[in-house]
RNA sequence: CGCGGGGUGGAGCAGUUGGUAGCUCGUCGGGCUCAUAACCCGGAGGUCGCAGGUUCAAGUCCUGUCCCCGCAACCA
């Protein structure tokens, strides 16, 4: 029996479904679920949470749009999130909405008890507000002194707000990155976190009186918790707290061993979090991972590129296991990876199909061949010569010692090192049967038995391969054991550390494991099925609609470049000298990654003639350069939007 | 002089405390036929961004320098 060891608490972010779920989040969850079934059958009582977060104005606003109520929005989009994670054998242990009465009670107890503590004061949140438009903007969001989204005045206003001390915990956050480096990682983060608190925090704004989408503040109905603190609670709120302090939940799971989050969110989860918890008093998270992202070779995935990678198309064609496989096998923990249908081709080819498919598949065929379908017995040293003993001795050696280095790898969450580390067996075994040649062995009566100990051996290692596969694709486990006779029982992940453990089991060919794939014939396809048909007329994604009125607004005017160079004071800027006709003018845009400065100069472009100007680091911006965006070698960039038209003259 | 990460054979990556430069793919050649035209072996290919320095010894430490990528700021 493997042992029964302490409990294991591991999150993922909880999502927000504003929209619903792409391959980014996929791995991220595919990673928890991973390391949740690897410490489940190590013998830890685990604890995997994931969950949505649902409230907030962006929520509110696309509900409305659609002419539903918020819960009934989200309550559709998480209904297919929760389809997804069926669908990929999710294994979370709860899944936590931010609208169930537990938590929202829960959050808004952990709020009095914050408030309390006197780490809560209502202040005053001060803006330019715009009233038609009910938002607040800072100095130097505002366009030429007017809101950016309407242009119209906005007026100094300070709205009620209640706000969380995190300023006051600085020197302990800063003390708790220096102490307990693990906290998080990777290394480049935390030295991000640090720099960041070393310029200064400022106390934490927590709650919104221009939405009501959200957790009423208990103390004040006029507003609603705003998301840090309504949205990482779930950490806490999902296993009980406040209420259990005693109970099966919080008690015994918390503090949790991993939260795993992608790096856009590790500033929330290193320096907010724990600054609330330690204001609640109660332990931190023993650690913070942060991720990487997928990236496409054409940059970031989005719709109207037609690029996005949907989770479902990939398990129709390939299941379940083999994208689990691909995307822990492929990409380094913490770092960016490029997905490209063929990267994802050739590792389910190369690894799964020809390594490890082929492995079961040649040795079953021979088992079932040379000894009558059953596995023989282990054999003893000594008998058939150093030579032979050699073989065998490194073949269970590299099996048997596989287990201590995935589980080492595992603790610092090197998927890809682990299944690497899984594979030497698959590939050792493979060349086990190159250098015992059975085929051979075969042809002679005289060597049965040296026959029977090389089968034996090669399905002791197949049957270590089954159970460390285990946690990373257990529907392959299994039918790899069903293959080899071993499906009477769920796998013991401690009988991966013992050899010779088969004898007579009846092995059974079934269908390939994992069948060979046409890389070029799948690309193909794949690419297809993304593109969108010619003779399909699919409406694209828009912006609000507008009326006549509101493009007749714009004075759009053809113009030509006379000049062209950097901003001094800004990387990204550059700052154009713009002749339409009669007038010359200034304008600035942030096309300097795009654009050489003296490649420019000639070139005729349409301005956005009557935009309210506008400083950018000193320079004034008169109007504004369209520019389409474009792709060139798989590369994201801009073209102008370009006219032969003379100077000056209006588009329309 | 904002903060951080990185520059290693054609591609993508490993390289703890300094001691013969590894892995996967590709490529060239060979072996085998049990198996999903899969598997196994061998070769070629790198002055480890550049320039100095410390050392018996540096990809690995120090200094300088060039380039790339994140984060923050301005992206009208």
């Amino acid at each position: 029996m493997t042992e029964k060891k302490g409990t294991y608490y591991i999150t993922t972010p909880i999502y927000y479904p504003s929209s619903n779920l792409h391959i980014g989040h996929t791995y991220c969850t595919v990673m928890a679920d991973a390391m949740a079934r690897f410490k489940r059958a190590q013998g830890y009582d685990v604890r995997f949470m994931t969950g949505t977060d649902e409230h907030g104005q962006k929520i509110q606003t696309l509900a409305d749009a659609k002419g539903v109520s918020p819960q009934a929005y989200v309550d559709e989009v998480v209904a297919g999130i929760k389809e997804l994670w069926k669908t990929m054998e999710i294994s979370y242990d709860d899944f936590i909405r931010t609208t169930e009465p537990r938590h929202v009670d829960r959050v808004q107890k952990i709020f009095m008890e914050l408030y309390e503590k006197g780490d809560i004061y209502k202040g005053e949140y001060k803006g330019l507000y715009c009233t038609p438009c009910e938002s607040f903007w800072t100095e130097s969001q505002l366009v030429d002194g007017k809101c950016p989204d309407c242009g119209r005045p906005v007026e100094e206003a300070n709205e009620e707000a209640y706000f969380f001390r995190l300023s006051k915990y600085a020197d302990r956050l800063l003390d708790l990155f220096k102490n307990t480096p693990e906290f998080l990682e990777p290394e480049s983060r935390r030295n991000e976190m640090i720099s960041f608190i070393n310029q200064g925090l400022d106390d934490l704004c927590i709650s919104r009186s221009t939405f009501d989408w959200g957790i009423k503040v208990p103390i004040d109905e006029k507003h609603v918790i705003y998301v840090w603190l309504d949205a990482l609670a779930n950490y806490i709120t999902a296993i009980g707290y406040p209420d259990n302090k005693d109970g099966e939940g919080y008690s015994k799971y918390w503090p949790a061993n991993v939260h795993l989050v992608g790096k856009e969110i590790v500033r929330f989860h290193s320096i907010i979090w724990p600054a609330m918890l330690m204001s609640l008093d109660i332990p931190l998270p023993t650690q913070v991972l942060g991720h990487g992202w997928l990236l496409l070779a054409g940059g970031k995935m989005s719709k109207s590129k037609g690029n996005v990678v949907d989770p479902v198309t990939l398990i129709d064609r390939y299941g379940i296991d083999a994208l689990k496989y691909f995307l822990l096998r492929e990409y380094t923990f913490g770092q960016d990876g490029v997905f490209t249908n063929e990267v994802m081709l050739k590792r389910m080819n190369y690894d799964l199909a020809n390594d490890l498919g082929n492995l079961v598949s040649r040795t079953v065929s021979m088992i079932e061949k040379y000894c009558g379908g059953l596995v023989p017995a282990a054999g003893v040293a000594g008998v058939f010569g150093d030579e032979a003993d050699a073989v065998d001795a490194d073949l269970k050696a590299v099996a048997t010692g596989a287990i201590a280095k995935v589980e080492a790898e595992m603790e610092n969450f090197k998927f890809h090192i682990a299944l690497e580390e899984i594979w030497t067996v698959v590939r050792r075994a493979n060349k086990y049967i190159d250098e015992t040649t059975p085929w051979i062995l075969a042809k002679d009566d005289a060597n049965k038995a040296r026959l029977d100990v090389v089968m034996h051996n090669l399905a002791e290692a197949i049957r270590i391969v089954s159970i460390l596969i285990y946690p990373f694709m257990h529907t392959t486990s299994g039918k790899i054991r069903k293959q080899m006779g071993l499906w009477f029982a769920d796998p013991e992940w401690d009988d991966a550390k013992t050899f010779d453990m088969m004898e007579g089991e009846q092995v059974k060919k079934g269908d390939a494991i994992f069948p060979r794939l046409d890389i070029e014939k799948e690309i193909q396809e794949l690419e297809a099925m993304n593109g969108t048909p010619e003779d399909e007329n699919v409406p694209l994604e828009l912006k609000d609609e507008i009326v006549y009125d509101d493009f007749d607004k714009l004075d759009l005017r053809v113009g030509t470049i006379l000049s062209c160079e950097k901003h001094p004071k800004a990387d990204k800027l550059l700052v154009f000298q713009v002749k339409m006709g009669t007038e010359t003018r200034q304008i600035i845009s942030g096309v300097a990654e795009h654009y050489k400065p003296e490649d420019t100069v000639g070139k005729k472009v349409v301005v956005v003639a009557n935009l309210a100007p506008r400083k950018l680091r000193g320079l004034e911006s008169k109007g504004m350069i369209l520019f389409a965006d474009d792709q060139v070698d798989g590369k994201e960039t801009l073209q102008f939007v370009s006219t032969e038209a003379a100077d000056g003259n209006q588009v329309s």
